[in-house]
DNA sequence: AAGTCTCG
DNA sequence: AGAC
């Protein structure tokens, strides 16, 4: 069993990756402000812990979720929605870390979608096994805005679709600290994570999570 | 259907 | 990979 030094991202080049117009992959982008990232997930998960919610049909979702700033994804047999309060404690979610608004403004900026302000930030913990199947993320009321999706920890396959849940996905391996940027002509394409592998990671250990910056309004 | 199951 |  041969070690493999690019599997945490620490050591991996960064760069830009074309996914498809308006997609791409900014690879180690987040990486050297990893540390301050998951320090500011714990202090939002003390107050606003992860858990599984429940799709519409009441199955329970593998990756366990939470939210920062005005507004967070839920789903429960309702429906998914976005909401200002934590479904599980009554309260407003957390705030938006600073931190978490420049990273997301910067890479969005990069990725050519200037002056992207998020209002919600949805956090999804990935444990070895969890996945997230195909899917849109169109409960925005904007869709003009991009979305911003940051991975830390556990490297994981992301699925890259089309407009049509049929379509061929790509298969894109993140690494820890690389930020993925989709919008304009690709802001409805379908997306993924396949099942996340065992492993463990230096900072995170037996985890992969991941931000995901949306504008909802 | 942001999941689960079955078939190749 | 596809059906549901």
């Amino acid at each position: 069993m041969t070690p493999d030094l690019f599997d945490h991202g620490d050591e991996a080049p960064t760069g830009r990756e074309a996914l498809a117009p308006g997609a791409l992959v900014l690879r180690g982008f987040a990486r050297n402000q990893a540390e301050g990232l998951v320090a500011e997930i714990d202090a939002i998960c003390a107050r606003a812990p992860f858990r599984h919610m429940l799709t519409p049909g009441g199955q329970r979702m593998s990756a366990a979720m939470t939210n920062c700033g005005p507004l967070g994804w839920v789903s429960d047999r309702r429906g998914y929605r976005y909401q200002a309060v934590d479904p599980d404690s009554g309260k407003p979610w957390p705030p938006m870390p600073g931190a978490f608004l420049r990273l997301a403004a910067d890479a969005a900026a990069e990725a050519g979608f200037a002056g992207f302000v998020p209002d919600a930030c949805l956090i999804n913990r990935y444990e070895p096994g969890a996945r997230m199947s195909l899917h849109q993320d169109r409960d925005e009321r904007d869709l003009s805005a991009p979305i911003v999706s940051v991975s830390l920890g556990l490297p994981a396959i992301f699925l890259f679709g089309g407009p049509n849940r049929s379509d061929r996905a790509e298969r894109v391996l993140l690494l820890h600290g690389d930020v993925v940027v989709w919008g304009g002509p690709s802001r409805l394409r379908f997306h993924g994570i396949l099942p996340v592998k065992e492993g463990a990671h230096a900072l995170l250990g037996r985890q992969r999570i991941n931000l995901t910056f949306r504008k909802t309004a």
